[in-house]
DNA sequence: ACACTGGAAACTCTACAAGGTTTTAAAGTT
DNA sequence: AACTTTAAAACCTTGTAGAGTTTCCAGTGT
């Protein structure tokens, strides 16, 4: 089962989901499909774990970053680090069959990025506040909910046309600008320091 | 019809091919379906001129090359570089799918690599030899044979397990080892200069 | 000899996309 | 204003691929 969950995952990122048939994924595993009905109910199921399973990995990396940095400009720019990483790991072609063939799983990918996401930004902005590198004037409920209605502008390249820009240019880039745009006196000096890529 | 080519290639990189409906194409460029169907014929017919058009990039590229380096070390290496950037560009899915749904084009592709690149190899070979860069015994049409047996298992990936290495890693590797294969020892020291990764 | 397990392969059924066709609507043209 | 052209948008047909199921069979244990 577990076996199961990671070769599939490989092969769904791979080659696309569409592409991976329950043939050929049985075929991979050497077992039969009947076989491979028992342990699964059916393909959006394994789906779903996939995904419930990546995003669980990604909480538990968030929340290693939020302890283990100094202060919220490296937290953000670790986290940075982090998603450009997991972008990385999700293809176009599979983000848009998710959409396309898996809405429900779709859907629990957008409430981790509007749910989770935002409350870490929340925190990120608080840590930020009173370590006097974000201006204090800054209102955080407002500040996280604009971040969090661009950050799937991001994901989405709503549409699919980007002018040539890569998924993770567009990313750096957006998340500059957030941090400029939060950022105190001090704060600024900070960023050049982690972000200089 | 420009346009056509260049926007379609973009988008069946993106998304794969079997994702990309002639519908959303006709879509995507702002035309009506019957208006597509005016300039191409069908699906296929655009997918073989993609390729076409890619293949003959890469041959002028490789021409380019060829006439652009001081020895066949780094002719070698200059290939590898582009070799690896196409490799980049064409992601699993899309060979995939080629190999299943356009074995036609695909096995344009495989023409392109066995006939064309064995050429290329084969002139590097002798250029090498020329130079006394690659050892003087070697059998050029054997070794040439043997190089390009092996880059399709590079392409292919021979089945789609490759025990975690990418591609890329795959191919750095393989080229590494086929120039250690025939240089000579002025050769050697030549292949340090310019390979290190 | 008989049950149990899981593999291979055949089978069904549905959904989706390719490739056309028809309808609508807007532009030029006389 | 009536007429023609053109293309977009909606609709239709057909083939096919793949999810999920079932059948049959071989190996293993009792």
């Amino acid at each position: 089962m577990n076996k199961l969950l990671e070769r599939s995952r490989e092969l769904f990122l791979r080659y696309g989901i569409r592409n991976i048939t329950m043939d050929k994924l049985s075929a991979d595993l050497g077992i039969s499909k009947k076989t491979l009905y028992q342990t699964i109910p059916n393909k959006s199921f394994l789906i779903e774990q996939i995904i419930k399973a990546f995003i669980k990995e990604q909480q538990e990396e968030i929340q290693l970053i939020s302890s283990n940095t100094e202060n919220a400009v490296e937290e953000m720019y670790q986290m940075t680090t982090m998603a450009i990483k997991h972008i990385r790991m999700l293809p176009p072609n599979l983000t848009y069959e998710l959409q396309k063939y898996y809405p429900e799983c779709w859907s629990h990918v957008e409430k981790h990025h509007k749910g989770f996401l935002l409350e870490v930004i929340k925190q990120n902005l608080k840590r930020g506040q009173e370590e006097q590198i974000y201006r204090e004037e800054l209102n955080i409920d407002l500040v996280s909910i604009l971040y969090a209605s661009k950050i799937d502008v991001v994901v989405k390249e709503s549409g699919y046309q980007a002018m040539g820009y890569s998924q993770e240019d567009i990313f750096k880039e957006f998340i500059l600008y957030h941090l400029h745009g939060i950022a105190s006196e001090k704060g600024r000096t900070l960023i050049h320091n982690y972000f200089n890529f």
